[in-house]
DNA sequence: AAGACGGGGGC
DNA sequence: GCCCCAGTCTT
């Protein structure tokens, strides 16, 4: 059984109807690519439409700032992807004239694009014939020649990458390419692949050791930690409150929030009280304090559980910088903050 | 080599 | 509760 050529005549009775199939733009096909980077098509397809909606060029992209490219991202995650998109729209249009390079030696130069991108772009737009391996190449693979060397440790990425350049089709890699991602997405699913029905049944070797279910090996990961997020949710009379833009190194960067007091357990408005005496924003101002959820609001990320509490303070007038509440829907925030923005209904206060 | 980086969805 | 997703960058 030739893999190759099955998995293309596989793709070409399965493959679904997407936006970014029916081009070989660059822009459009770098732009889709940096929104699926662990991302399910399911969820990043919406964001794709809107973002070549509103830049339908590299140029429109460039000009925007920042900000609104990230209102634009907000809820996919991941916003280094999104600071990154920016910033080399505006190195491409500034420092070459608006051409992409064309070139996967010149494309992986690119911030925010790595080997699998480079090797996407280069292939589809240009026809270079480099090979993508993704999370759908590594189950693919580790699965039909059972390879139980672990795919995130750099000896499975070698490994993986070497024996996808020997699959590919040297005439067609954009679709070879396209083709083994589909597969692992439709057919070689995580969990409960359809290998009854799969074309490779016969010649796949973790099907016939009963291996599926094992493979790809991954080394584990550490566990979340869990962190005690308190914003403040500051209303001032005169219809203001208090937005912080995110510039540290960790989560969220160049997002707004509230201003936010983290603490080393839950904390009680007793505490939070007095943690708030010492506060530049409210020395020696009269204010009120009342907790918004009374459970902690569990936010789960990859590596972080934020247990939150969203502390509701109404004072007379702000001595900081304030935003009005009526143009709080125009800054970029984490899905977090969001979710409570629409929830509080600030249109009330 | 190991962590950090988001949010949604499957089971 | 754990794993995965059309990965990349930093330490």
């Amino acid at each position: 059984m030739n893999f190759t050529k099955t998995i293309i005549h596989w793709y070409s009775i399965n493959k679904r109807s997407l936006p970014w199939r029916e081009t070989q733009n660059p822009y459009k096909i770098w732009l889709s690519e940096i929104i699926l980077q662990q991302t399910q098509v399911k969820q990043g397809l919406p964001y794709y439409e809107a973002f070549v909606s509103k830049y339908p060029t590299i140029f429109n992209l460039a000009k925007a700032p920042e900000s609104e490219v990230l209102k634009l991202w907000q809820g996919l995650g991941y916003y280094s992807r999104a600071r990154n998109l920016h910033s080399t729209a505006k190195y491409i249009v500034n420092e070459l004239q608006g051409n992409f390079p064309n070139t996967f030696k010149d494309i992986i130069k690119l911030k925010g694009v790595g080997d699998y991108t480079a090797s996407a772009i280069a292939s589809i737009c240009f026809n270079e014939v480099t090979a993508v391996v993704d999370g759908n190449v590594y189950r693919v693979l580790s699965r039909y020649y059972n390879i139980d060397t672990p795919i995130n440790s750099s000896k499975g990425a070698k490994e993986f990458k070497i024996l996808a350049q020997e699959l590919i089709d040297k005439k067609q890699p954009a679709t070879f390419n396209q083709a083994i991602m589909e597969f692992g997405a439709k057919q070689c699913t995580p969990k409960n692949p359809d290998c009854e029905n799969c074309p490779l049944n016969q010649s796949c070797l973790a099907l016939s050791k009963q291996k599926t279910d094992q493979l790809p090996v991954k080394t584990k990961t550490a566990k979340a930690k869990k962190k005690h997020f308190n914003f403040l949710v500051f209303i001032s009379s005169d219809g203001k409150t208090v937005l912080e833009k995110r510039t540290g190194k960790g989560i969220w960067q160049n997002l707004y929030q509230f201003p936010l007091i983290e603490t080393e357990k839950s904390t009680n408005e007793k505490t939070l009280r007095n943690a708030l005496k010492n506060n530049t924003l409210l020395y020696n101002k009269k204010f009120e304090l009342t907790l918004y959820n009374d459970e902690p609001i569990i936010h789960k990320l990859s590596h972080q559980h934020l247990y939150t509490k969203f502390w509701i303070i109404t004072v007379e007038n702000i001595k900081t910088e304030t935003i009005y509440v009526k143009d709080i829907n125009k800054y970029p925030v984490p899905i977090l903050i969001g979710n409570f923005i629409e929830s509080f209904n600030f249109d009330l206060v």
